[in-house]
DNA sequence: CCGTTGCTGTAATGAATGATACGGGATTGA
DNA sequence: TCAATCCCGTATCATTCATTACAGCAACGG
């Protein structure tokens, strides 16, 4: 497909180690697994964690307080004073100078990888109206029936992971997992107050689209995440919901679906009507005891 | 309207203003010349003087530690540590979305949920270096072992999805799907030439941890997919993948380590010496005739 | 002009921090 | 498998830090 560029992950070079960030980068491979493990919490949310005492860094990172030191020692600082100084000061120019990172960031994104994810989220979210989303919303709030959730040979996750936060927030939720004679079984239970969230993306599989055509003859409502090609299951479908999916890659992308998945959850739950947050309270007092 | 969920660095209020320097403005007409000097120094470059010690901040006000110690007590905090902890906090609150800032300027997201996600994913990458996706790339390459994924109550679906792209790409790859009896089981298979792929966000579960300890035990290689503010896990991991996780809704969000995720498959089919096309094409055979 | 009040700096103290020496334990190579 | 090396954590030390007490000083009102 398309080679961007022969390293993988290119980013901008700024030349070497002009920020502790990159002095990092340089040396963490020739670290030992404790002070690497001190680099990546400080990478984690950088450059906190590095003003912070030698002992509240160390508790984070999971190490002794002695590693901490070492770990700067060996990006060269002669101690800990110095180190933080240096955070300090390229915080200082970072603060000052808010415009220029932003812009930067802004423009140029990491990769072309993330740069494409990112659109894809926004060009989906650009062809869904509100009204759309509400609409779903309302029909997955419907207590008189069950949800039941399917995908496809990639997609299947996204559907479990939809069904996981589904389960929570109302009864009655079934994720239909990849086995046909699962799937088959539960279609008689299937009615006019059923929901059926079906995830596909090409290439299109039969066996959900035979799926879908019986859950449609059975009466109830299916609810379509699909590509932007439409799989055909549109033809059977309530609500499509078509998210982008290309990228610089071999493989799709279902990252804008599950953006869309986790939009609807969180609209799910911050509904007045719902009772999600004393399922949620009621199903974690069932756990703890 | 949005409520953000229970948050490691949310603090206690001080009152009606958000923040230290707002506090400043309306308590400074009220101070003594010398404690306005402190704040006058601090609001000079905000926050970074007040992060230093007292002595400093001194020096830099060209007053004396006491009277710093005063401007402190007059802002309403019991202690200097306080008073650089709520600094601390804020700083890191304001780190944490540089980039929301620079979309508000520009185009306008959709939803602030969409903002969030965006948002997340090019802070996500901004804080992982090219070398460790690519260390990651190379570890998943070794053929030499095999490649267990698992994950947590909300973020197995992302492990089997990774796994559903990984068992193309390579052999040897294994889902080790929520039962616990099934992860143990596998362990005894582990030794130093595998790797083992691990999804924990908060709230981090026991179970998760007790399989990360036993496979570090057992020479395995860990690579961790976790959330900014680090799973226990972390202290056994070869490699370390902290993702924003945090969004607008009740529940968190898996999009940062999803697109991680597919940006690593992407890498590892891409690589020279992947026999990824060979294989997909040899699969695709085997099904359909 | 003097007494009072309040602000500020010097000095001393106890706590907490960064730094170091040492021994156990894991890892690596033969 | 064994030995050498390196790594890491516990315990300890010296230092620095924040904090408090106290005295000098200026400002203000009587």
């Amino acid at each position: 497909m398309i080679s961007y560029s022969s390293h993988p992950f290119v980013k901008p070079d700024h030349g070497m180690a002009s920020s502790v960030a990159e002095l990092i980068a340089e040396k963490t491979d020739a670290m030992p697994a404790g002070e690497r493990r001190a680099a990546q919490a400080l990478m984690a949310n950088y450059p906190i964690t590095g003003l912070r005492t030698v002992a509240e860094f160390s508790a984070q990172a999971g190490v002794s307080p002695p590693t901490i030191l070492r770990f700067v020692s060996r990006l060269g600082f002669q101690n800990y004073a110095d180190f933080q100084a240096r955070l300090q000061n390229e915080l200082a120019a970072q603060l000052q100078s808010p415009l220029s990172r932003a812009t930067d960031g802004a423009e140029t994104d990491a990769t072309p990888f993330v740069a494409a994810a990112v659109d894809n989220v926004r060009e989906t979210f650009r062809h869904l109206t509100d009204r759309q989303l509400s609409a779903i919303v309302a029909t997955l709030s419907n207590r008189r029936g069950h949800v039941y959730l399917a995908g496809g040979r990639f997609t299947d996750p996204v559907a479990a992971y939809m069904a996981a936060h589904l389960a929570i927030i109302r009864p009655g939720v079934l994720h239909l997992s990849g086995q046909d004679s699962n799937r088959r079984d539960r279609l008689i239970d299937m009615g006019r107050n059923d929901v059926i969230v079906i995830f596909d993306i090409r290439r299109y599989q039969d066996s959900l689209l035979h799926l879908a055509e019986a859950a449609h003859k059975r009466g109830a409502q299916i609810i379509l995440f699909t590509d932007q090609w439409l799989s055909p299951i549109a033809r059977y479908a309530r609500h499509v919901v078509a998210g982008r999916t290309a990228v610089p890659s071999a493989w799709d992308s279902v990252v804008s679906l599950l953006v869309v998945a986790e939009a609807l959850m969180s609209e799910l739950t911050r509904k007045p009507d719902s009772d999600a947050a004393r399922r949620i309270s009621a199903l974690e007092s069932l756990r703890e005891p």
